[in-house]
RNA sequence: GCCUCAUUAGCUCAGCGGUAGAGCACUUGACUGUUAAUCAAGGGGUCCUAGGUUCGAAUCCUAGAUGGGGCGCCA
């Protein structure tokens, strides 16, 4: 039996067997019992087991350490005058594998550098418990947001051609020998030789993609791994990370807003309602006031602002910044922006020098139809915008910008045949999974994490 | 890439120029309802590495390695 539905159903299974199958999280012996806290992975919380010298292996039950592997086979018992609402008296415990003495998981608080070294068996924690459990739902919410509105998945591609769009350092994919790759007659690497006849690199965005899909769909999303190659030092940087990028025809900025908004907004909803027990957890132990601040968000409007009026308000501030403000944000002027509203900012219309060159030009010829999403406690978690549909337009820009038009020949062409005004947006997944948690470093919010330097696992 | 802080037992940390320490974990024992149980005893150390200063270095100096935090780049 799962100790999910156990949960549920306890108290119809009231003095009934049950067998349980998991892992010993805590033991405390005792001279003629003993409790065991058992944890079998199909929920967040565990279950006591207790056992007493009625059991044929007793002795051997009481070495049981912590991180062992049982099945336990025995009696549910009600406990309402105990922390606990309901119990196991043991019938049969029996040591499917045991844990050697040197398991490294204690019943206590581990400093999270640590158990990122022990990242195969950190989520028998309870802190990765909740934060991966988490995770699975927010994957399943993302889905079901946008399969409930109509959009269709499509799976980017992960190895492209795309040699740069503006998105960062790529990781080149290749099989020619690194000690004596074929050379042409210049002497610069023949990648004409290489395994795709060409340079190829794994994917910064599945964007340019879920565009072509837009045309010929209207509604599209991707939710799949991305990689960058930058060797950023930060707590939210990964080189390998999720994205989720909705892409839509016929839309503008606006309805591009509104969709992130609701997604945002969704996402919210559905953790708040699924994941209790965990929430309770991080609320307590990870970030105090994480449960009003989720419940704030899923029922406040977000405010929309351009970012001429940022900037009017960031210069109104009184306050002095470290660092200038006039087109890019660094965190301090996010930060002073989100605590002036107190709510998730959208911030619109950038200078079009800051921002991809597939960004819709505005009337202005000076700022492009840029939104960012600014969260309270999540920084910039959003980035999206009105794509250039006018060909000439697009054409122009990726000439000013240096973009190899021959190379992106087929992107350009979407806008020679039926092109509509389109829009869309990436949401940065783990750091979405980040601002839901309270979890302060995105190296803790996914499973294996790969940074300059450390790939191990 | 830049700036900072750290590295002492399996973990979390104290010690900051004079014999290597505590709590937890582990092992053994005590304990008839524990909730990160409690109590007692025991085992456990390349004080990150390499140099240097000193009668004497975990402690001071130099370099390096690894990790954390901040900034930049971005999601």
């Amino acid at each position: 039996m799962k100790l999910k539905q156990l949960q549920t159903e306890h108290t119809e299974k009231e003095g009934s067997n049950v067998t349980l199958e998991g892992w010993v999280r805590n033991h405390r012996p005792q001279k003629t019992f003993g409790f065991l806290d058992l944890n079998d992975g199909t929920c967040f919380e565990t279950v006591q087991v207790v056992y007493d010298q009625t059991l044929d292996n007793f002795d051997e039950t009481r070495k049981i350490r912590n991180g062992s592997a049982v099945r336990i086979e025995g009696e549910v018992v009600l406990t309402p005058k105990r922390p606990q609402p309901f119990e196991i008296k043991a019938h049969e415990v029996e040591v499917v594998g045991a844990a050697d003495a040197d398991y490294p998981i204690q019943p206590k608080r581990h400093s999270r550098e640590f158990l990122r070294q022990k990242a195969h068996l950190r989520p028998r924690t309870n802190l990765f418990t909740a934060v991966f459990r988490i995770r699975s739902l927010l994957t399943q919410a993302i889905h079901d947001f946008f399969q409930s509105r109509g959009f269709i998945h499509l799976a980017s591609p992960i190895i492209t051609a795309n040699d740069a769009e503006g998105a960062g350092e790529m990781f080149r994919v290749t099989t020619l020998d690194p000690k004596a790759p074929p050379l042409d007659d210049s002497g610069a690497v023949d990648f004409s030789q290489d395994f795709f006849g060409r340079k190829t690199n794994l994917t910064v965005s599945g964007q340019l993609h879920a565009e072509a899909f837009a045309q010929a769909f209207r509604d599209v999303y991707t939710f799949g791994p991305t990689f960058r190659a930058e060797k950023s030092h930060t707590s939210t940087h990964v080189s390998e990370f999720w994205m989720v990028e909705p892409e839509m025809a016929f839309t503008d900025l606006q309805g591009n807003m509104d969709v992130c908004e609701d997604m945002v907004r969704h996402l919210i909803r559905q953790v708040l309602k699924h994941a209790d027990s965990e929430l309770e957890f991080l609320d307590r132990f990870v970030e105090n006031g994480l449960l009003r601040r989720l419940e704030r968000v899923a029922s406040s409007e977000f405010v929309r602002i351009t970012h001429t009026e940022a900037v009017d308000i960031l210069e109104q501030s009184r306050q002095t910044f470290e660092r200038p403000f006039e087109k890019d944000f660094a965190s301090e002027h996010e930060k002073y922006l989100l605590s002036y509203f107190d709510a998730p900012v959208f911030v619109t219309d950038w200078p079009k020098d800051t921002k991809a060159f597939y960004m819709r030009l505005n009337d202005d010829n000076e700022t492009v139809a840029a939104v960012d999403l600014l969260a309270p406690g999540g920084g910039e978690i959003v980035g999206g915008s009105q794509r250039e549909e006018r060909y000439t337009m697009l054409k122009k820009r990726m000439d000013e910008m240096g973009i190899d038009t021959e190379e992106l020949d087929w992107y350009l062409q979407l806008r020679r045949f039926g092109t509509t005004p389109h829009s869309g947006f990436g949401l940065g997944f783990e750091r979405m999974l980040m601002y839901v948690t309270g979890v302060s470093n995105i190296r803790d919010v996914i499973p294996f994490p790969r940074t300059p330097n450390n790939c191990e696992y």
